[in-house]
DNA sequence: TCCATTACTTATCATTTGATAACAAAATAG
DNA sequence: CTATTTTGTTATCAAATGATAAGTAATGGA
């Protein structure tokens, strides 16, 4: 296997994945919900609790911008700020019962389109799938140091 | 394997996948280039000769937009237009010398990241990688209908 | 106690991006 | 030939996003 040819599988995977992804979450339509806001529920739904300033690493956006978009996500009651009692700097972001209930709905609706997307795999097609992912997280996506 | 299951694996995975080409583009500065500009160079790049049309239905924007981003690189000589002798609607865009020159760049500067990603992968590794990008693309983002 | 650092906020401004209307030229269908 | 459709452009406006300066409060170290 030839690592530039390896390359070259790569870009175009990475592609398709962007693309496919993009049209699992298009049809997800929160009202009034920009796409960075999305994104930054999205984050804090799979990995509640967060702080602010995780937010801002993980999704690549200054601090001040991050405050920004979360105090409208407040102000929209989709999420809730706790402060450590520890370190009372620190503000634990979660959602609040309707940003969960607004985010089950938007994966329902990514996880009804991704089964249409291998609906006609079969058995054995799933477990290859499962494999490739394992691999490719392992040896790829998340290498570990 | 739980159908239900793999999408939770899936979903990780493709938030992996995000995060990753993200690290590997982000060092890739061009001269003032707005991220879409970026994309549909990209775009161009790969698949070129494209049209304008082709274009605005594969990054998903406005023709208006697209034709507004397409003014601004070509007046930087980034790109060039030439018309359909067939049908003179139709415009093919491709890339300049200059353009060839910074998207090749970029590609290297994509690639060495990439090369420095899978650097301590055995060549039983590579194969293994190939193989499951060959499993994931054909069942599930490449899906032949 | 004083100083530096960390975590976060507020405010402001510029740029990028998205949306839409109006238009022109070429092709095509009736 | 005329009407409609396709392909693309220009112009304009609103909204989203990015960048930066300045400030607050809590922490921690000298």
């Amino acid at each position: 296997m030839d690592k530039k040819q390896l390359f070259h599988q790569f870009v175009a995977f990475t592609a398709a994945v962007h693309q496919v992804t993009h049209e699992l979450t298009q049809n997800v339509k929160i009202d009034n919900i920009t796409p960075v806001q999305y994104k930054i529920l999205e984050y804090i739904k799979v990995s509640q609790p967060v702080t602010p300033t995780e937010i801002s690493d993980c999704q690549h956006m200054s601090l001040p911008n991050t405050s920004r978009e979360l105090r409208k996500l407040q102000e929209r009651k989709f999420i809730k700020k706790i402060s450590d009692t520890e370190d009372r700097r620190k503000h634990y972001v979660c959602l609040t019962e309707d940003g969960e209930k607004i985010m089950e709905e938007a994966f329902a609706c990514i996880e009804e389109r991704f089964q249409q997307l291998i609906q006609h795999a079969s058995k054995n097609d799933l477990e290859d799938i499962h494999h490739a992912l394992n691999i490719l997280d392992e040896k790829v996506f998340n290498p570990k140091l």
